[in-house]
RNA sequence: GCGGGUGUGGCGGAAUGGCAGACGCGCCAGACUUAGGAUCUGGUGGGCUCAGCCCGUGGAGGUUCAAAUCCUCUCACCCGCACCA
């Protein structure tokens, strides 16, 4: 803005400047959110501001937010993920869409359980409180929920169709009962998943996990591991960061099995390699400890070695094995297996580093190429054999300090010596197959989740065993199965339900005889992995959801949370959809087609947390400074991916800002009410001003469709004090009430998304009647952001040197010679000689000279 | 170890290869005030021989008329995964 330079006229004003604005008109100094607040909060709740329907003739939108765990309060990065959510949801409404913005609550868990032993409280009913509370907070926050769709997954209504999905996948085989080594928490007396055990630890109370053998549910998800794995290309909308740990979480890997029987028996031992073409280099071979055939192929005068070895192993925790620094241990078990290609006996060991879950669970000992082998066949003085040998050089297994795993050549491989290493890969596959000896194949290391629950507080698992008939399934017109209400809280680590008889005991729904039910309980991450199509039809009872609207709603358009997701949530829920849209069930096979990351809320550089007495609540930040001023800060802080320092000075910064904008239209109300825009052309302060209010329109715009939402914010803040110039160095008499007025609106307007209510109750008092929620989005002239003259800057050599004021549209030619005639530069250039110029249309000139 | 990310004033942060530091905070000075933790105005990267010039985006090179931005190497911090055969 010029309006500075251009006025110099600041003089017309008698007094201060604000004296102009508001000693002529009083109102509130400062912006009365409470009241403002209150009173919009009951008008949109009669009106219906956020409901929408499901047939709607605008295009549909579907912005989602990641719903809550209801702890009972919300934190800050509640409000910063419900922040901007509500910002996409309101600015695409006023684009023009039918946008389907709801929320819900991930109500299952174990803190509610927690509570109730701790205080005595039912998880139930601590679970609702919570729930209440937390609404109320959101609403405060003034979010642009349809609350008509508020859905609770630890509400009969929603978790009788998780048990229904559950047996979808039951009857297709996908949801199996395996006796399964299991992550076991002591202290929380519960079996983890593997994504819950963090560095050997649980992901909640941090204490070692121990391995057991259980029966346990799984849902199959390693049948989808390819597709999951393919699809994420099908996901532009995705950040990179997510894509790539989840392809790292699924694993893939390519390469060959290779059977290597043992002589004299009909056992064989399967082995994975990514490096088939070092089958000849095999020296040895490895079981995991946990490996059925352990026990079988262990020699008598070995097996108390063995046997105590093994329930080391299994016994030490998962924190214990890994602690141990890469150390490798094996032993020797006295028997032999023979390497299919050579015929050749090789020793089976057992040792800790090859894991059970992985692969086959025995690995092919190749010390020369592979270093986990050569450390271990150094450490047991196993024999090294080299087959490979890189380009220009020899290696000898004697002189050899680490393995060698890049290309090179093969050497005593038989047929195969002579070959380039990534060839062999494929002949020797090719020969293990056509002997039978083996395969090509593709490994994950995405296992099978795994679903139980030893816990009172989930979604029963819909299955009753029958003395008679087995493991049968609860028919679905029997559902919800119904989590009792009368249940003993101990702190037993049993689940409560097994002490139930009254929800143990049932009779078989397919012979009537006395059967008991299942006690395990589902892992919340299933009750999340379906929400946000139940949103679409969240009071429906005859099904889990009316296909019709998930045709109009899906795919969630926006999905908005924490990075904390990205692989558990993320992937259980793009697996549930895949698996539900093979079976019929919805139309689309990825959910969410773009998802946005946000950062974490730090203060103090640390994560809040209770133990680092960093916490900032949102109620107090709330009620000293209203929720427009709350939400502001968050959005203004940082750009929404990355981590947001909280700053109770820059929140002070935002208040104010308000504070601005509240005196701002409140001053020029009336002399821009009933007011319009010119039909003549304007000029001076007037034309600059509509350019600024045009300019900040076309920013905003593509701020928030970027998501930059600070710069957005930054923006306005800019158009603010542009107009505040305008006020106070323009004289009444020589601007324009419409273009003011203009800028008025937009400022509110452009601000409606980030704060709604000041927005809303501005809006009314400029005589609006309907809410500014419901205006369309403002759009920008592009010929008013039009320049006549632009500040050209005159480069020498790159350093800014001066500057010439030209008409926009100046030619190059034309740009050039005012810049040679700019008297500065003149000075520069007497003693030099000019080489080159270069312009850039409306901007630069750089003189390159001698 | 592997993968990803981030380094810009006192602070949060801006900059399609084209004026580094928009906007905000803080700070300094001033105005109005009994008062100011209200409001407004002006200033605010560092340095110097201060109408001007030099330096400056973690560091070192390079490409270019022009680099925070592109390339090479390097350092620091953060986040994932981690004996994955």
């Amino acid at each position: 803005m010029h309006f500075k330079q251009e006025a110099g006229r600041k003089d017309f004003i008698a007094g201060p400047a604000n004296s102009s604005m508001v000693a002529e008109d009083i109102v509130e100094e400062k912006y009365p959110f409470l009241k403002v607040e209150k009173k919009w909060r009951g008008r949109w709740a009669e009106e219906d501001l956020c409901v929408v329907e499901d047939h709607g003739d605008r295009p549909k939108y579907y912005c989602l937010e990641m719903f809550p765990y209801p702890s009972g309060k919300l934190h800050m990065g509640h409000v910063r993920n419900y922040a901007i959510g509500d910002v996409v949801a309101r600015f695409k409404t006023m684009q023009g869409h039918d946008v389907l913005h709801p929320m819900g609550w991930d109500a299952f868990g174990l803190p509610a359980e927690n509570a109730a032993i701790k205080h005595g409280v039912h998880p139930s009913d601590w679970t609702w409180e919570n729930i209440a509370a937390m609404r109320e907070q959101l609403k405060q926050l003034g979010v642009s929920y349809d609350w008509r769709r508020e859905l609770a997954t630890c509400h009969p209504g929603y978790y009788r169709w998780t048990q229904w999905l559950f047996l979808q996948f039951f009857h297709r085989g996908l949801a199996v009962k395996d006796k399964a080594p299991v992550n076991w928490c002591p202290s929380c007396a519960t079996v983890l998943a593997n994504e819950q055990v963090v560095n050997g630890g649980c992901e909640r109370c941090k204490s070692p996990v121990e391995k057991r053998e259980l029966a346990q549910w799984f849902l199959k998800i390693t049948e989808y591991a390819a597709r999951l794995l393919n699809d994420l290309k099908q996901l532009p909308g995705w950040p990179e960061k997510v894509k790539i740990m989840q392809e790292n979480w699924i694993g893939k890997s390519e390469g060959a099995e290779a059977v290597f029987p043992i002589p004299g028996s009909q056992e064989k031992i399967p082995i994975f390699t990514t490096r088939p073409d070092t089958l000849y280099g095999v020296t040895y071979m490895v079981l995991a400890p946990e490996h059925p055939l352990v026990e079988k192929l262990t020699v008598p005068e070995k097996a108390a070695a063995v046997a105590e070895f093994v329930a080391r192993a299994r016994n030490l925790s998962e924190l214990m094995r890994t602690a141990g620094e890469g150390e490798k241990n094996g032993l020797f078990i006295g028997s032999y297996c023979i390497n299919p290609l050579t015929g050749e006996e090789v020793p089976i060991f057992i040792a800790n580093y090859v894991l059970m879950e992985y692969g086959t669970g025995a690995v092919m000992g190749v010390p020369a190429h592979d270093q986990r082998d050569f450390e271990f066949a150094r450490k047991y003085n196993l024999p090294i054999r080299v087959v490979i040998q890189p380009p220009g050089e020899e290696l000898a297994p004697e002189t050899m300090t680490e393995a060698y795993v890049d290309e090179g050549v093969l050497v005593n491989s038989g047929p195969f010596t002579g070959m380039e290493n990534l060839p062999a890969m494929r002949a020797i596959t090719a020969y293990l197959e056509e002997n039978g000896s083996g395969r090509g194949r593709l490994n994950y290391r995405l296992r099978d989740w795994l679903i139980s629950r030893q816990r009172y507080w989930g979604a029963p698992i819909p299955i009753v065993y029958c003395g008679r008939c087995g493991t049968v399934p609860v028919p679905e017109e029997d559902l919800p199965v119904l989590l009792p209400y009368d249940v003993a809280f101990k702190p037993t680590g049993q689940s409560p339900l097994k002490d139930c008889p009254d929800f143990v005991n049932t009779a078989c729904p397919r012979c009537g005889a006395a059967a008991q039910r299942e006690t395990d309980t589902m892992d919340t991450f299933i009750c999340s992995s379906w929400y946000y199509f139940r949103y679409t039809s969240a009071r429906e009872e005859g099904g889990p959801w009316d296909r019709a609207k998930i045709d109009r709603w899906l795919p969630v358009d926006q999905y908005i949370g924490g990075v904390e997701h990205a692989i558990m949530h993320l992937l259980y829920s793009r697996f549930f959809t895949k698996f539900l849209c093979d079976i019929g069930l919805v139309g689309v096979e990825e959910p969410f087609t773009n998802l946005l990351t946000q950062g974490m809320v730090l203060k103090d550089g640390a994560k809040m947390s209770k133990s680092k007495g960093n916490i900032v609540s949102p109620e107090d930040i709330m009620a000293r400074y209203g929720a427009d001023t709350t939400r502001l800060f968050i959005l203004f802080a940082a750009p929404p991916e990355r981590d947001l320092e909280w700053s109770d000075q820059g929140v002070e910064g935002c208040a104010r800002f308000l504070n601005r904008v509240w005196r701002l239209v409140n001053a020029v109300l009336p002399e821009i009410k009933g007011s319009h825009l010119p039909k003549q052309r304007l000029i001076g302060v007037n034309r600059e001003l509509r350019r600024l209010t045009h300019l900040t329109i076309k920013r905003v715009t593509e701020d928030v469709e970027r998501f930059n939402l600070n710069t957005a914010v930054s923006a306005v803040m800019e158009l603010v004090n542009g107009v505040y110039r305008f006020v106070d160095c323009v004289p009444k008499t020589d601007r324009d009430a419409g273009v003011l007025r203009e800028a008025a609106e937009t400022i509110l307007l452009l601000l409606a998304p980030f704060a709604p209510f000041l927005s809303e109750e501005l809006w009314a008092r400029l005589g609006h009647r309907g809410s500014i929620h419901r205006r369309p989005w403002p759009k920008y002239g592009p010929a008013l952001l039009v320049q006549e003259k632009v500040t050209v800057v005159v480069q020498v050599n790159g350093k800014v040197r001066g500057r010439v004021i030209l008409p926009a549209e100046a030619e190059p030619k034309e740009m050039e010679q005012e810049a040679l005639r700019e008297p500065r530069i003149r000075k520069i250039l007497a003693d030099k000689d000019v080489v080159k110029v270069i312009t850039v249309p409306g901007k630069l000139v750089n003189i390159v000279a001698r």
